[in-house]
DNA sequence: ACTGTTCTGTGCGATAACAAACAAAAGCCG
DNA sequence: CGGCTTTTGTTTGTTATCGCACAGAACAGT
């Protein structure tokens, strides 16, 4: 965990963060605790009381459900448009499902009873939260339907997309291994789907990276459900959706 | 939609209104309104705005995404134990998806202000709807992992096994068209499949019925996916988890 | 530079589910 | 009863993904 400079004079890199009204902000700010997020690292897992959140800025967070065989998979990843740690202003128990940082970076923790009070107290917070978490209800929901409908390459097409919107660059640090265990798919699989997707000059990678060349062409190969769970979002934060 | 008795004097068959403390239910009793709910009606679609909320008692509502192309797939059910409408309260638009009753039965509904008032005002209220939107997320969540990893027959007794609960009979009126479209597979599937488990002795059908014989056989051959959702609703509802 | 480890590439056969076409019932209604 | 429609059953071939086995390449450390 890297050094904690106090949030308040740094830009609000978070978008989550950044669509709250500016007094809101400002009583959550001083609690706000800029920490490093490295790949690997798990922040929730099934059996543990969660008592902390997190804003990520760069790094991302993959959210999945494991299964009894061990095989699992993806069901919401989680950047800098959102947070990890919903189940503490909806006052249940940890749900079951586990959150491990899949890019590493940097990001903002906050106590998980000053989010519960602001989230209690303040209804500019609570409706944001609220619109939040629709758009992750639907976010899981699209994946659902893209599980059981969508082609590998479509999917991982929509997931490369989805990652590239929430880093800083172009490039994934990341093994066909990883992202194979994070899909729920053979990492053969993607072997041979990033072997395609780089001969038709959409990707380029070599061991652990693997860099977007062509963003368009990807987008024409992933799925409906990209542009779907983007527009949510967009709408979640009270951006404009996209034409 | 049949007569409109008012629900105060009836018995709170909804688990969730049921869950309310007496204060609570009270204020919202009187605006309930009993109806029925035929098989194949649409509750809420991705354009029309939601005015009404519904708390089924023996109806059970699938909530679906549908592919541009067509295809869908269900990615809840929602019966007696809670209910329709969650964008109300969330405040939000209407999400992409489609709520049909896939078993025709009774409920109630409620205005979505009233719903949405006592969400706003009545802490209990609050507290109760929001872990209930808690399991409603991991149920999701555990159906998309269920679309990667399990198989047709998993899947489906699972989908038997949730109907069931929520129904007040042992059989489904059904055809296998339309437990496939649900499923979002082939009808044919669903023929080999529910043939098989006939075979077993497991269930026992006729044109569009469904009776379950065996039902310890069905949850033998379901994933676990189902015992996994049924906790968290128990949990969300205040019910000890299962041994 | 050498060596070991971690990634990536490739080639099987096996399997689950798909697609389409058609046959055979089961129920509905005159 | 007899015909029509809807539902279910069956067949054949195709495809996507899996599971396993192993070879080659890239990188890291000594």
């Amino acid at each position: 965990m890297a050094a904690m400079t106090s949030a308040q004079q740094m830009p609000r890199s978070n978008h989550l963060l950044a669509a709250l009204p500016a007094a809101s902000y400002e009583r959550i700010a001083a609690h706000l605790e800029c920490i490093s997020m490295p790949l690997g690292e798990t922040l929730y897992e099934s059996g543990r009381a969660p008592h902390q959140a997190f804003f990520p800025t760069t790094a991302i967070i993959s959210l999945h459900q494991v299964m009894e065989d061990g095989a699992s998979s993806e069901f919401a990843s989680v950047g800098n448009e959102g947070m990890i740690g919903l189940p503490l202003v909806m006052g249940g128990h940890t749900p079951p499902g586990l959150a491990t940082v899949c890019a590493g970076g940097a990001g903002y923790r906050l106590k998980g009873q000053v989010l519960a009070d602001a989230f209690e107290h303040d209804a500019a917070v609570r409706r944001l939260l609220l619109r939040y978490i629709q758009a992750r209800l639907s976010q899981i929901a699209q994946t659902a339907a893209c599980n059981r409908h969508h082609t590998m390459e479509q999917h991982m097409c929509r997931w490369l997309l989805e990652m590239l919107d929430r880093l800083p660059s172009r490039e994934l640090v990341m093994t066909q291994e990883l992202i194979a265990g994070i899909l729920g798919v053979r990492r053969e699989g993607i072997t041979e789907t990033a072997g395609a997707l780089q001969r038709d000059g959409l990707i380029s990678y070599r061991r652990g990276h693997i860099t977007v060349v062509n963003r368009e062409g990807l987008e024409s190969r992933a799925c409906e459900c990209y542009q779907v769970v983007k527009d949510e979002f967009r709408r979640a934060l009270g951006l404009y959706a996209t034409a």
